[in-house]
DNA sequence: GCCTAACCTGAATGACCGTTCAAGAACCGC
DNA sequence: GCGGTTCTTGAACGGTCATTCAGGTTAGGC
């Protein structure tokens, strides 16, 4: 057929494309509406290719929970390599939010998965991780600023929490479409707050913005 | 029967008995995991009841929806009209997020619906109304604060966003019981947010706490 | 007290959807 | 190139549920 060369080649990769076929439902029909005929429509296979390789459609979920796990983590670092020094950096994570990529910055998918981690093991573990690794990054910026100098807190633990959880809000703000919130919205309103939490001053702020170089 | 005496008498009763049913259902199984046999067992009567009141599970989900409204506003002015004054007030509701009552602090059925509004209109609209009802509540608060010389603020209506967007990312938090969080904690991280924000004196700080009673 | 409309029930219906299965295609070691 | 394992498919199966329905019960107007 002369359609044969669109087909992934390898079994592995009919798999892999059968992952990412199933995060795309996820983020648009949620959870709840994903069907295996839906990941297999979108995927361009049999349903019974889904079930041959997860065995169930919560087996194909729980997959794809994997792989969304492996991708947020290679977007974060690609995303934090780019930029150096703590203020520039942390501008950057106030950026991320308007970023919607596959993973970081899908706010939607986010919500779905906090749902789901409500009662769902794979899903709750998924979370776990996904947040720590977040708060980890958060959390090393914010020391690398005390340590240069141009952050301070009275309680850095806390401000890392607080402004990890802030986002969180903002994300949901911005995944339902609140009237009125915007990436750019959120973006400045998370920067204000770390502004205030971090005791950034107007000078060392400025260096931030665009995705300068220098090495604070 | 010996336990007729049990059961509503009005049919409006047994109306709102169902209203109340799903909302608890939807509470331990949230909105995907909801049947019709479900609500028909909480409430102790049959699904055709259930359907008779509705016409469908979604009218009756939609239905239960305002009764929430309903309670969670009522539940708000409650709580809010116990204490006197901005800083009192204020710190009572850094508390609120301990009090699991049956709308304001019931942070895992926020959850659910949040993501049952990215696709249902009548809970985005329920949720839209909920949100605004609540950050009105806050924003008149500090209002009230800055009136009186106790608060300040640059930006206030940022402020009470932040404030409000803080408490929705710390209830997931709470209601995913990530480890380490707790009502207390979710407490006291809100109270120091909204200390950094509003600028308020340790002096005004030490009235709040307790449900004191003074003018400001 | 009777009649009608509102209430209420439990069982029947049928759609939807996950899963199973029998059979074929592709691929690999030898 | 043969034989077997791995992949892949589409159709069939069966369970779960929302919804329908035929029939009771209750209550209130007259």
């Amino acid at each position: 057929m002369a359609i044969a060369a669109l087909a992934a080649k390898a079994p592995a990769e009919r798999r892999e494309r059968i992952l990412r076929a199933t995060i795309a439902v996820v983020r648009d029909r949620g959870f709840a509406g994903t069907r295996v005929a839906d990941i297999a429509e979108a995927a361009g296979t049999s349903q019974g290719l889904v079930l041959y390789h997860f065995g169930s459609l919560a087996g194909a979920l729980a997959a794809s929970l994997t792989l969304l796990e492996d991708e947020f983590y290679e977007e974060l670092d690609r995303n934090l390599s780019e930029v150096v020094g703590p203020v520039p950096r942390l501008r950057h994570i106030a950026e991320l939010g308007a970023g919607y990529g596959p993973a970081v910055g899908d706010w939607r998918l986010w919500l779905e998965l906090w749902v789901r981690a409500i009662r769902d093991d794979d899903a709750r573990t998924a979370r776990e991780s996904l947040d720590s690794r977040w708060r980890g990054a958060l959390q090393q910026i914010i020391d690398e600023g005390l340590a240069a100098g141009v952050f301070s807190a009275s309680d850095p633990k806390a401000s890392v929490l607080r402004l990890a959880v802030l986002m969180d809000g903002l994300a949901i703000q911005l995944a339902l479409a609140e009237p009125g919130m915007t990436t750019a919205k959120f973006t400045e309103l998370w920067w204000q707050s770390a502004v205030l939490e971090l005791g950034i001053s107007k000078a060392a702020e400025g260096k931030g913005p665009k995705g300068s170089q220098q090495k604070n």
